[in-house]
RNA sequence: GCGACCUUGGUGAAGCGGUUAACACACCGGAUUGUGGCUCCGGCAUGCAAGGGUUCGAUCCCCUUAGAUCGCCCCA
């Protein structure tokens, strides 16, 4: 017999859980538009080239995460594993370089990773993101932050904190990165397998590796290690203190982290990850994370022009406010069914359902039974406030049999009242 | 890519190397031909993720594959 099951790491949105993914969407693009910030859709796949050159030939998503192939006409075609790049790509294909001013954009949709499934993190998986496209200026930086905020506070989300940090440009970070595996290098063999083969590729990683943080004997040697702040240029750190001053200003709170890393190649300068902090302080997986990318722009086209956005895991927010009691208003409900005893009375029924619909009235039916029983049945199942009877006493003295499940009551309504009388209550 | 643990009906789940795979809920039918959600009675897994092996015999033992969950890596 054939087995059908979904593609691993896939999931499916049935009813209730559907609704939870629009109320979060509706929400989220309903503040970001207060912001001014245009909706854009763009294609689920791209060229291959547009994530390889962009987020890097060596970060993991390139290397071993994307979904690939091949198609009919032997283009290599990617699943798009992340937004940026790809309305990079579209940022620069319609010129939008050229309008005036900042060009700020929103975006929500599934994203493809081939990772292994666990807490938070599907194979695919939604995103709701923000790209702002224009000038370099801290009050940008703040701004997009602040609308990260206004987005979480109104799905009712609120011990969050951003973590930030600056990772300055590309020559502040491999200064750093050269100091860190010569700090690093003489104490190297007291360290656990992973930072033995960190120290070459990245050596930011050991900085926050779990096992040596917890070693009495590395834990001191990571304290004591060289930190970002000092290798990054003046610049850069005015322009940080200005990011946090705005942020200040607006009273977002933040955790300045210089251990924050993000593994995407565009980023610079300012990196950040909101972070949700439970009743005993400890922190989530991270819900979203984003930066500037100073070069993203240049790189792909020789216009520079500055970007920055930041992008949530739908998944990962929507489990939190499970966990909050936040989704308790998405409930499977319904306004009316309508019970009729036999089949004049059936086509009666229907043709009220049909009224009803046509006012908004969700109205339910039992297509097949003219016994009572099952259709009381059916308005348990679907939980019915209004279950209206029809039959031939009804037809013969033109009312309807209400009742109201909510006011406990029952009565007789004219046929030509029962619109109203379900709308004033 | 690596590791841990798991996979029994519509659902939650017992179960032991050996005849009909508990129990509960849900569902269907009846008692009850215009007032249900209570009660009572009856029905409901030729099958225990898939495939193979060991065995006289396996849902329970072994192997392989797929999947779920949770870690590592990395990320949202």
């Amino acid at each position: 017999m054939a087995n059908y099951q979904k593609i691993k790491g896939t999931q499916d949105f049935i009813g209730v859980d559907a609704m939870k993914i629009r109320k979060f969407e509706s929400i989220a693009s309903l503040v970001a538009k207060s912001y001014g910030i245009k909706e854009i859709i763009t294609p689920i796949i791209e060229d291959s080239n547009v994530f390889v050159k962009n987020v890097g030939e060596d970060s993991d998503i390139v290397k071993k995460e994307m979904y690939t192939f091949l198609d009919k006409g032997e283009r290599s075609i990617t699943l798009r594993p992340e937004g940026t790049a790809a309305i990079a790509r579209c940022f620069i294909e319609n010129k939008m370089y050229a309008n005036p001013g900042v060009t700020k954009l929103f975006y929500y949709g599934p994203m493809f990773r081939y990772e292994r499934p666990q807490t938070g993190r599907y194979r695919q998986f939604n995103q709701f993101g923000v790209e702002y496209y224009g000038t370099q200026a801290p009050l940008m930086d703040v701004e997009i932050i602040s609308s990260a905020f206004a987005i979480f506070k109104k799905l009712g989300i609120n011990d969050i904190k951003i973590k930030i940090n600056s990772i300055g440009d590309s020559e502040s970070r491999k200064n750093f990165s050269n100091a860190l595996k010569e700090y690093f290098r003489p104490y190297i063999n007291d360290f656990c397998e992973d930072c033995k083969r960190r120290i070459d590729i990245n050596p930011l990683r050991i900085l926050d590796c779990k096992v040596d943080n917890n070693k009495d004997d590395t834990k001191e040697i990571i304290k004591n290690a060289p930190t970002i702040n000092n290798y990054l240029t003046k610049d850069s750190l005015d322009y940080f203190e200005y990011v946090l001053k705005g942020l200040d200003n607006l009273n977002i709170p933040y955790v300045v982290d210089y251990n924050l890393v993000r593994g995407l190649d565009y980023y610079t300068d300012t990196v950040f990850e909101f972070v949700y902090y439970n009743d005993q302080g400890q922190e989530s997986l991270a819900l979203g994370g984003g930066g500037r990318y100073a070069n993203l722009i240049k790189d792909m086209c020789g216009v520079d022009v500055n970007g920055m956005g930041y992008a949530f895991g739908v998944e990962r927010l929507i489990n939190l406010m499970d966990n909050l009691g936040l989704n308790d208003d998405c409930i499977d409900y319904c306004d009316a069914v309508i019970i009729g005893l036999d089949y004049e009375s059936k086509l009666e029924a229907f043709k009220l359902a049909k009224n009803f619909r046509e006012e908004g009235i969700i109205t339910e039916m039992e297509y097949a039974s003219f016994s009572l029983k099952s259709q009381f049945k059916l308005a348990d199942r679907v939980n019915a406030r209004f279950i209206i009877i029809i039959g031939e006493e009804e037809r013969i003295n033109n009312v309807y049999t209400v009742k109201d499940k909510k006011l406990n009551t029952q009565e007789n309504v004219n046929k030509n009242d029962i619109l109203k009388y379900i709308q004033n209550k």
